[in-house]
DNA sequence: AAGAAGTCCTGGGCGC
DNA sequence: TGCGCCCAGGACTTCT
């Protein structure tokens, strides 16, 4: 499930290990994944052109080539980028691969087929499908504690609803959300417009310090996730809430057992004792 | 118009 | 041992 600190992560590992690489072949084995685009579109594309930037905005991940043409990647739930060393056999699922001159092949992986790969010329990204619904990002780009007031005044959805709508803010998925809530001491199922002006500046400072980390800790692994050098991600280690129901709260000298509830068919993990909802939030 | 619910997809875990 | 069921959840579509 790469979220933003897991695309991020990918991000600095691709540029670190692909970019000036260039590509001698494009090979695409699951063509239902394509977006606003065919499998020769990408090899006229892409072919004998090198990679020159990797960017990334919320969780799409962006390979700008020198064709001027972009790769824009989606994730969703399993999806994966790292290079495959010559010699080495393409792992299962692999969906997308661009050959590179070197004889590395930059493999997309994607179990579930979930994901999609979207070409675009590099000038009309801002018009491509996969970023139309993407807001301002949550870790390089979060709004003022104002502009976040003034949104969630308007908004009468639970506050974990409204951090995974990447309409307004862009990266947080399901394991962040809870992590951020938790940190900043607010119930997942708080109104928007119910959200002190104190609770708003704490939401952000949780938001900055649960991403800052999960970065640098290279992403959480809970199930597939692998980075760009397709190695496992640190942050589980680290996770306050998530995935952690029954056990104790993480908070120095909480009493609480974080418990898992369902808030729109999707699982939430919340403190009792740190998360408590105000009387006045009703 | 905003919010809720349904859909896609497949491996892994679980119960019987 | 093996079968079948259900779960994971990001984003899109459809419904209310």
């Amino acid at each position: 499930m790469p979220e933003l600190p897991e695309v991020e992560t990918v991000r600095r590992d691709l540029y670190r290990l692909v970019a000036g690489a260039t590509v001698t072949r494009v090979r695409v084995l699951c063509p239902g994944m394509l977006r606003g685009g065919t499998p020769a579109a990408l090899q006229r594309s892409l072919r004998g052109a090198t990679i020159v930037q990797v960017a990334r905005r919320g969780k799409v991940l962006i390979l700008r080539f020198s064709s001027g043409w972009s790769l824009l990647v989606h994730f969703r739930m399993t999806g994966q980028l790292y290079p495959v060393g010559v010699g080495e056999p393409l792992p299962a699922h692999t969906r997308t691969v661009l050959e590179l001159a070197d004889g590395r092949r930059l493999a997309h992986v994607d179990v579930r087929k979930l994901g999609t790969v979207e070409l675009v010329r590099t000038d009309c990204e801002s018009a491509a499908v996969s970023l139309a619904a993407v807001g301002r990002d949550a870790l390089c780009d979060p709004p003022t504690p104002q502009g976040l007031e003034q949104l969630l005044a308007r908004r009468r959805c639970p506050i974990k609803a409204f951090l995974l709508d990447q309409r307004a803010l862009a990266g947080i998925g399901n394991i962040y959300a809870s992590e951020i809530l938790a940190r900043a001491g607010i119930a997942p199922d708080t109104p928007c417009h119910g959200l002190t002006a104190a609770q708003i500046r704490a939401l952000l400072v949780a938001m900055r310090q649960v991403l800052t980390a999960a970065v640098q800790a290279g992403g959480t692994t809970i199930s597939n996730y692998r980075t760009g050098a397709g190695t496992v991600g640190g942050y589980q280690t680290q996770l306050r809430v998530y995935g952690r129901h029954g056990k104790a709260c993480r908070k120095r000298g909480c009493p609480g057992v974080v418990e898992r509830m369902v808030q729109g068919q999707r699982s939430t993990f919340v403190c009792p004792v740190c998360q408590a909802r105000s009387a006045d939030t009703d």
